[in-house]
DNA sequence: CTATATTTTTAGACTTATCTAAATTTTTTA
DNA sequence: TAAAAAATTTAGATAAGTCTAAAAATATAG
């Protein structure tokens, strides 16, 4: 077994080298709010226990090993954060700390029974994919509204900023997971644009319309 | 917040300075499969943040802020172990080793609604009572079924013994929480007892007796 | 009530994960 | 493409929790 600093990690070397790429010594040190110094001690150690591809100054991947137990935290994660929501009533921006502490208990069994228990849900309350008992997951094909074209239309599917004080924006403005919504205006000066979802308009900056993800 | 191990110290000292005594060092070394050495140095640390009252070669209790702790864990530990049974299907002598780990997540918003999720449990799968909010319990008055005599009736309503393989011998022989038994008979030679639940005999050793408790 | 056995504590060392400060490598920019 | 800036690594320290071996205190037995 290895350490929850460890787990956390190869979680943070996960989401840094999303889509190809491969995760920076800053980046992980930022992500996990410590050292540079600290992160690259780590690295050597988790190099050695052949979890990352590690080359000096050269940024890291993960190896199959390592993916799958970053894999294995991420699903337990995102499992922890449906039940909380779906069973216990959490608000959808309550839930990231206590889900940071659950995703580290070790039992196997309890994740698939409480998969199980809660029906095998496919997406967490923010819309991200919950990977399956092998790890695998499909995750939805979303843009940001700020990539939409005035008159299209979509389902609020996910979110880019999982910060709580956006998501309670959201929760707000009723622009939750879920609702259809579709481009009234755009309004080209500062790129801020109007969604209607239903009767109600509702004017969001370009920020929040970058946050914002819409299946189409 | 103390750390899991301060925790786990907190925890076996409670156990061990149960109805009024102190818990030794080699007591708590032995619940903690930890050396007496390293028994000695946590309990300065444990005394110098007063959480329990340490004289040198005394044994130790442990402060009220100390069993307030203590009592928030068990508190934790019950009630988890009650959801894996009760929600999860998981079996009673499945339970504890990741009760073990859940015990530690410091959300108290979490195990509240846990508590309320499941209804107030007052007891767990063993028959443990679950402290409630503000940590009080009421246990029940158990009694060994060797402390019984012939013909007495009672509840099966706890055990003494918590590990997997007394839990699977009772479930085994259906003599679980909540039956309803009667003394047939005792063989003075050995101790040994023979009790009724409906229809079934059951012949259980003096060791049994001593480890199952019956509410009268 | 002294000698022996047991329990507990102290001393000194080790491991893990962290840090600061300094050194080195890579990247950027002019 | 050389100098400056940024990123990364190394060196040396620190704190938490543990250990073994030895010393000290307490309990037990003759």
């Amino acid at each position: 077994m290895n350490t929850f600093t460890e787990e956390n990690y190869l979680k943070a070397i996960y989401h840094g080298a999303a889509n190809g790429g491969s995760a920076s010594t800053n980046e992980i040190a930022a992500a996990l709010n410590t050292k540079a110094a600290s992160v690259t001690d780590m690295l050597k150690k988790l190099a050695e226990k052949k979890l990352i591809n590690y080359t000096k100054y050269q940024g890291v991947t993960l190896t199959p090993a390592g993916q799958k137990i970053a894999l294995s935290i991420i699903r337990k994660h995102r499992l922890w954060e449906y039940f909380l929501v779906e069973k216990l009533n959490f608000k959808w921006d309550e839930v990231h700390d206590v889900a940071e502490e659950l995703e580290h208990i070790s039992s196997k069994e309890l994740v698939d029974r409480l998969d199980d228990f809660m029906g095998n849900p496919k997406y967490d309350p923010h819309g991200d994919p919950i990977p399956n008992r092998k790890g695998e997951f499909k995750a939805h094909e979303l843009k940001p509204v700020s990539g939409l074209s005035v008159n299209e239309e979509g389902v609020i599917s996910g979110v880019r900023d999982h910060s709580s004080s956006f998501l309670q924006y959201l929760e707000k403005t009723q622009l939750t997971i879920g609702k259809k919504i579709k481009v009234a205006e755009i309004h080209t000066y500062d790129h801020s644009v109007i969604v209607q979802s239903g009767d109600k308009r509702t004017h969001i900056s370009r920020e929040v319309a970058n946050n914002l993800l819409i299946a189409l």
